[in-house]
DNA sequence: TTACCTGCAAATAATTTGCATCAGG
DNA sequence: CCTGATGCAAATTATTTGCAGGTAA
């Protein structure tokens, strides 16, 4: 699923701050703020970032991050492989989880509230078997 | 364990904005902005506010909450029953969620991969009963 | 007393809004 | 075309910084 299939499924257009937005997130190693996102897309004006952002974040193209202090933006799942890490508070090694188990869990247990589940953040922290 | 006692045993000073903010974290029914939390407290300066949540969160007096498109904050589980969120993507309503059965799922989870599990985060978004 | 904290003022930065224009379909 | 999307300007709001005075220990 493209970026451009998604815009046009909800009869949005395709342009280029769009699509130039959606590279920067591509192209980033890790979370970004508004702020570096309007930065690292100098052809597009800070305003249409958070109007995209917004979009996106409506989408489920992007989701929101806690980042200490702020909040930063990434690439939903759909783009990059779902996955869930599990970090050793010792030595800082992390582990990715995937667990097919614990998605259809978070799945009931938005039921159980009423709620259609359409996305969720989850980290673990431990102490890994090394380390112990 | 009580604010004061934290307050001293880092060797910081026990003031009455800093117990007037926890008061109106404490008070509060779901997580609050840096904003929100200086229109709760009016007695306290605003600037005293943001600088109180950033020495909470260094001694994890506070944690932060992704809120949709901003951040917000409540007081740790040390201080709380522990639970996690269930986010309205709609209208915004958000409901606490406890579950045994997923702190036990969480612990499991770490042990499969050789971790004993010592913390956590977990929060859901989706689409409410009202809102669909 | 004596640092640590706070409030105030003011600077800076982030975010939103209104509107004229542009461009995708 | 014609409507949604963008950029620009400007307003508004959030956040940071410096400093003088207050207050907990």
């Amino acid at each position: 699923m493209s970026i451009e299939k998604i815009l046009e499924n909800h009869k949005l257009r395709v342009t280029k701050p769009r699509q130039a937005i959606f590279e920067t997130l591509h192209g980033a190693s890790h979370p970004l703020s508004e702020v570096e996102i309007a930065a690292a897309t100098p052809t597009v004006d800070p305003v249409t970032v958070y109007r995209t952002i917004e979009l996106f974040l409506k989408l489920e193209v992007v989701v929101g991050v806690a980042h200490g202090w702020k909040q930063r933006y990434e690439l939903a799942s759909m783009f990059r492989p779902h996955h869930h890490h599990i970090l050793c508070s010792e030595c800082g090694q992390v582990e990715e989880i995937q667990s097919e188990k614990l998605e259809q869990f978070i799945r009931l247990l938005g039921n159980d509230h009423g709620f259609k589940v359409t996305s969720h953040t989850f980290e673990i922290a431990g102490i890994c078997a090394r380390c112990r």
